[in-house]
DNA sequence: CGCCTTTGACCTGCGC
DNA sequence: GCGCAGGTCAAAGGCG
């Protein structure tokens, strides 16, 4: 079924139009917002860590869609991916191919996707998560090579893509693919003495 | 010792 | 059907 083309992102002109782009392009459609991640914290009583652990899946989400990295000073500009950039798929080696469905090249995505470029001398920018690379390949647009990413946590199955533009070496586009179903731990381990604080203090 | 990066090979999908 | 381009795997080596 070759029907299903599903661009998960809103093509863009990355130089070209000077239009407005906005800071960056979220997947708009069903995708993203069905596949959030039931955080399984349905417990009868939640505690403060609970709390904490579901307002660090909504940041995530701002994170990944670029909202923070303002807020961090991280420039974040242009937006999505044309897919015929960096636009992808699950190719496909060995087991890959039945595990995920195989997808191919402008096919399906294991989940939302949001890409963005920063300026920043650094090709990976450090997000809180644990990433483990495991691909390196030249592409033909860019003379920089594109590096592949996986969350490392054993339930996660997001995946980011880092790439440095031709044109403006100083840009380093990041594609992520997925939603991270576990708290940052960066951000876990630096709050977590807040977190003792506040429920000695409220009692709780 | 465990984790991560590197790198070549392999697989898949698409265009011609 | 073939070649190309992109994505992934897995072994080997390095580092803290």
């Amino acid at each position: 079924m070759e029907g299903d083309q599903a661009p998960p992102l809103t093509p863009y002109s990355p130089f070209s139009s000077s239009a407005q782009q906005p800071q960056l392009a979220p997947l708009p459609s069903s995708s993203s917002s069905s596949t959030l991640p039931s955080p399984g914290l349905m417990s009868s009583e939640m505690d403060l860590a609970s709390l904490f652990l579901q307002s660090t899946m909504e940041l995530q989400q701002q994170a990944a869609a670029g909202l923070l990295m303002e807020t961090m000073g991280i420039r974040a500009s242009g937006g999505a991916v044309s897919d015929q950039g960096m636009g992808g798929g699950v190719g496909g080696g060995k087991e890959r191919a039945k595990s995920s469905g195989g997808g191919g090249r402008g096919g399906k995505v294991s989940g939302p996707r949001f890409a963005f470029r920063t300026k920043s001398p650094n090709d990976i920018l450090d997000d809180g998560y644990r990433w483990r690379k495991y691909g390196q390949k030249a592409v033909k647009d860019s003379a920089y090579p594109r590096s592949y990413y996986r969350c490392t946590h054993h339930t996660c199955n997001v995946k980011k893509q880092v790439q440095r533009l031709s044109k403006d070496t100083s840009i380093v586009v990041t594609t992520y693919e997925g939603i991270h179903n576990h708290p940052c731990e960066k951000l876990m381990e630096a709050l977590s003495p807040l977190l003792k604080q506040l429920q000695f203090l409220t009692g709780f």
